[in-house]
DNA sequence: TATATAAGTTAGATAAGTCTAACAAATAAA
DNA sequence: TTTATTTGTTAGACTTATCTAACTTATATA
C-alpha cells in the first residue's frame, strides 16, 4: 500500500521523466524543487522508495522508475485527469480549477471507482487541459506534439494540449480566447525576441515564448493528433 | 482548518449525539469505542478540539457540540451522503459499497465543491440508505420515525431507512428482497423473544430484533416522512 | 459510607513526514 | 589537478496521531 505521500513522489517522478520525453531519470534536487520539498527530505522517501521496490536509486546516484513504481504513478495521473474531467464536464467547473481538487481526488480510489468513473465519462481520451489519460493499467499514448514555439511560419495547426495548468496560464489562454481544438495560423515568428503573432478566428494575435512553450500543437491536417507525425 | 482526524471526531459526535436523537453529549470511552480508537487517544484529542472551540468538554466530564462544532460534524456528514449518493447513482455502486469510499471522499472538499455536487444530483433529500442529508449550512431535518422493532402488530408501515451501513447487514436486506420505500406489514411479535412476522410483496418473512432494530419505518399513511407523526 | 468498578487522564513511546544545519560527494572551472 | 560550486546525505528536532501502562477520579454497590 502506498501513502498519499508515496503517490505523490511516484506521480511527480513519472511526471518529471516519462511525460516529459526527456531523461528517464532525475536527480533529487529536481524532484524536490517539483514537490517543493527539501532535498533532505526527498532524500529520504527516495530511499524508502527504492527499498519497496518502486524506483531505482543509489546514493548520489539519479531516480528512476521500476515497471512497478512507472504503474502506479502512471494510475495516480489516470485517477488525476479522470478527475479532472469530472469536474469539467459533469459539474462545471472552468478548467482553471479542476487541477486543485483533482490533486486531492487522486488519492481516494479503488480500481472499481475508476473503472466506474472512466465508463460514467463515457472512456474519455483526453483531460480538459488536453492531456491524455492513461488507461487502467498504467499504459498511455502520449502522441506526437510539437509547443507553439517550435511551429512553423504560415503553416495551420490545432491546438491540442496545455503544458502549464496554472490559473494565471489558463486564465490567460482563455482571456486570448482560445480553446483546446481550435485551428490557428502561424503568420509570423520574430527571430529577435521569439514573439509569435498567430491567426485565428478572424483575429491576430502576439503571444511571446513563456505562452507559446506551454500550448501543444498538431499540423492542421493531421485529424487523429496520435497519427500525426509531419 | 480541520485535520482529517478532526472531522472524523466531530462526525461522530454529532452521530452519537444529535442523531441519535439521544442525549447531547457523549463519554470519551464511548467516543473512542465508535472510532475504534483507545481512550487515552481520545482523551487527548478532546482537549484538543476544545481549546479550538468545536466541543465543550472538562476534565473528566462528558463531550458535547458548539454550535461551530456542530456545523462543522454536520458538514462533513453532508459530504458523505452527497458522496455516498454519487457513488450510488450515478456510478452505479451498490448500496452496501459505498459507504467505505465516502468515508474518504468526504473529507476532500471546498464549499463550491458540494455546492456543484448537489445540483448535479438533483438536490437529493435522502442518501441511499434513506438518512436526510444536512443543507449547506449544516441544518438537517431528523424525519419523525421509529425502529421496526418498535413497530404495532397488525399496522401497515413503509420502510425509509436502515440504521446499519455495515454490508453485513445490507446484504441481508437486500436478501430479503426489501427495498426502501417498501410498504410492509408487521404481521406479528412474539413475546417471548422478539421475533417479528413481516409481510410485503405476497410474502411472509421472520426477523430478528437485531434486524428489526435497524429498519426505520413510518406508518404506511403517512406519504411524507417528515410529517408523520403516527 | 466504604470500597469496588467503571471511566478518564497522564507519561512516555512510536511512526510518518517534514524541517534545519552541518557535512560529503560529484562535477565543472580555473 | 586543484579548487569552487552544485548536488546530495546525515543527524537531530518537530508535529500529528496513535499506542501501552500506570495512575486518578467518578460512580455504583454492598
Amino acid at each position: 500500500m502506498l501513502s498519499n505521500t508515496e503517490e505523490n513522489y511516484l506521480k511527480s517522478i513519472v511526471q518529471l521523466t516519462i511525460l516529459t520525453m526527456g531523461s528517464d531519470e532525475v536527480g533529487v534536487n529536481k524532484l524536490a524543487e517539483y514537490l517543493s520539498l527539501k532535498p533532505a527530505t526527498v532524500s529520504d522517501m527516495v530511499r524508502k522508495l527504492r527499498d519497496k521496490g518502486y524506483i531505482n536509486y543509489q546514493k548520489y546516484g539519479k531516480v528512476s522508475l521500476t515497471d512497478e513504481g512507472k504503474k502506479a504513478g502512471m494510475l495516480v495521473i489516470r485517477r488525476h485527469r479522470l478527475w479532472e474531467t469530472f469536474l469539467h464536464e459533469k459539474l462545471e467547473f472552468p478548467w482553471d480549477e479542476v487541477h486543485d481538487l483533482a490533486e486531492r481526488l487522486e488519492h481516494v480510489h479503488t480500481r472499481k471507482l475508476m473503472d466506474q468513473l472512466d465508463k460514467f465519462l463515457g472512456y474519455p481520451e483526453f483531460d480538459p487541459h488536453g492531456d491524455a489519460i492513461p488507461d487502467s493499467n498504467g499504459n498511455i499514448v502520449i502522441p506526437f506534439r510539437k509547443t507553439l514555439a517550435e511551429g512553423e511560419v504560415k503553416k495551420r495547426y490545432k491546438v491540442i494540449a496545455v503544458a502549464d495548468e496554472s490559473v494565471d496560464f489558463l486564465r490567460f489562454f482563455d482571456k486570448l480566447g482560445l480553446k483546446i481544438n481550435d485551428e490557428i495560423e502561424l503568420v509570423e515568428r520574430n527571430d529577435f525576441d521569439d514573439l509569435i503573432t498567430l491567426r485565428f478566428s478572424d483575429q491576430s494575435v502576439v503571444v511571446s515564448p513563456k505562452f507559446s512553450e506551454n500550448v501543444y500543437i498538431v499540423c492542421a491536417k493531421c485529424l487523429k493528433a496520435k497519427d500525426c507525425k509531419c
